[in-house]
DNA sequence: CGAGCATATATCAAACTCGACATATTCGCT
DNA sequence: AGCGAATATGTCGAGTTTGATATATGCTCG
């Protein structure tokens, strides 16, 4: 179910192909979802700061369990909407929330 | 069309009235809202700096200028994914984006 | 081992967002 | 004022995301 992202490409018409352009996409998309991992990574941290089941973090933000499951694994059908609302449902502050865009992921590639 | 959010609420069982729940609710609203507009803001700002038309960034992003004034007017209905990902579209980086996100949109209130 | 609880994965209908198009409205220019 | 380009607003079908539910796996403690 990854491919959501190949999927959304070719919805937007990109010919994956064309150097450049799929170059620039590239970008785009891996930043895209390096801010993903960051958000879901912080979701976690921040519900089990708070000793918090996900079945509770899950009715706090009106949601479940499972999608709450989701949200921590940065799965890709969930959008960096609910990923945000749900940090912010954890207390977060937007300076906060922004910090955690900004941050690295992992931390091991160098070119 | 501005009620998508209190459509939200209601789906999500949260009762408007509930004074805890309901003040918690509001500002977490209230910071995606922001979030929203300094998103809109900026993209309008790169791209009128990258002396384009919202019909050519609408190709560029495979879009339609529709969709581009929506995103710049940060209609409601426009996701915060989309926002972003316009965002780098036009070249800005996950660290700007994470600048922008925590920029004060206005610059009013005291309380 | 077995029970109880937390988390992961799959499926589905309903709600939502998307791009496209049609149609205003506003802006810049002569 | 009048024209043309740019931008704003409304609608719609198609495709995506969501919350609920069911089920599976994993973990701890007796």
């Amino acid at each position: 179910m990854k491919k959501a992202k190949q999927k959304r490409l070719e919805r937007a018409g990109w010919k994956v192909g064309g150097a450049t352009d799929f170059l620039e996409l590239s970008k785009e998309e891996a930043a895209l979802v390096e801010m993903k991992l960051a958000l879901a990574d912080s979701v976690r941290r921040r519900r089990r700061a708070r000793k918090l089941t996900q079945a509770q973090l899950a009715k706090r933000i009106g949601s479940s369990q499972s999608r709450v499951a989701k949200i921590e694994a940065a799965d890709p059908e969930v959008s960096i909407d609910l990923l945000v609302r749900t940090l912010l449902s954890l207390g977060a502050s937007r300076t906060q929330v922004a910090k955690v865009i900004a941050k690295r992921t992992g931390s091991k590639e160098a070119a």
